[in-house]
DNA sequence: CCTTGAACCTGGGCGC
DNA sequence: TGCGCCCAGGTTCAAG
């Protein structure tokens, strides 16, 4: 599920709820996720205010008031979704039946505040997300933050500060493009359909597109383009719903009705006067999407 | 340094 | 109906 567009989706859908809010109380419903929860994550957490909901990469950011950041990550199948009483103070995001726990309901963020009572409950079967407290002012030097690269959104993203990055790297470019500290947040899906749009293979050397001089290529100029237009488009469509993802308010995203290649296999490429078929390869464990008549 | 592969965990889909 | 296998948005760690 939780590519970038996916958390961004996520963080505006909690960021009414939970911003100014208090995190009255805090239940773990298990001693961990991924990692074990630290021992004094809770009573960090709890009484406090949250001034902001940011994101960074593919994790969500709980600014509180006693100067601690709340960092939730949302491995392979983590979401939120928002409990009756806080639906009840804004009425727009409810949805019947929803209201029981379930079995892999594993913390609840208990609000209070101006806005209500209610809670923020997270949700995740496969248990590959994690949460973590972290002192606000070290962040970018924190072990999970330092060596992220350049978010895509924005303009920090350039041709020119890939081109430092990829020079002489012989690895696929669909490996490098997933390497978080190369570029901040692109997943499995997202990378496919940016290789797709600029016409690349996914086995070709990164290194590949850059001159000798340093230098980006066109064709990294072009890619660049392509990274960003594939996760502001995401974003505006609500992130991808592939099999469970939900919105916060228990919607489904639409974006995959919009792949052009992952999890396509066997259909006709889409890109107009291309005559090929999407194929599925596998990369360092990993399913591509590509094709092979115009990615080159 | 570089790369690949296994590991973490549950559930859904498919073939038999 | 059930079993076994493969697959899934991510990241980390070990081994070559």
């Amino acid at each position: 599920m939780p590519e970038l567009p996916e958390v961004e989706t996520v963080r505006r859908g909690l960021q009414p709820y939970l911003e100014g809010a208090v995190i009255a109380r805090v239940e773990l419903r298990r001693a961990d996720l991924r990692f074990p929860f630290p021992a004094d994550f809770v009573a960090r957490i709890e009484k406090q205010k949250v001034t902001a909901l940011s994101r960074r990469a593919k994790y969500l950011l709980a600014e509180l008031a006693n100067g601690m950041t709340l960092v939730m990550h949302l491995g392979m199948s983590g979401s939120f979704r928002i409990e009756a009483a806080a639906k009840r103070a804004l009425p727009t995001l409810y949805h019947q039946g929803e209201d029981r726990l379930t079995r892999h309901d594993h913390v609840i963020f208990h609000l209070a505040g101006e806005k209500g009572e209610g809670a923020v409950i997270y949700n995740d079967p496969r248990r590959f997300g994690f949460m973590d407290v972290i002192v606000t002012a070290e962040r970018e030097a924190h072990p999970l933050f330092r060596h992220l690269g350049v978010e895509p959104l924005g303009n920090r993203l350039s041709a020119e500060t890939l081109a430092l990055r990829l020079k002489g790297r012989k690895t696929p470019l669909k490996a490098a493009l997933l390497d978080q500290r190369l570029i901040a947040g692109l997943g499995n899906i997202y990378v496919c359909e940016a290789l797709h749009g600029a016409g690349l293979s996914p086995r070709r050397a990164a290194g590949s597109l850059v001159r000798a001089n340093g230098e980006p290529t066109a064709r990294l100029k072009r890619l660049t383009g392509h990274i960003r237009e594939v996760i502001a488009q995401a974003i505006a469509a609500g992130g991808s719903s592939l099999r469970d993802h939900r919105q916060t308010d228990g919607s489904l995203g639409y974006f995959q009705h919009q792949f052009a290649v992952y999890d396509q296999t066997g259909r006709p490429c889409p890109k107009p006067g291309c005559s090929g078929t999407i194929r599925r390869i596998a990369q360092s464990g990993r399913s591509t999407f590509y094709c092979p008549a115009c990615q080159r």
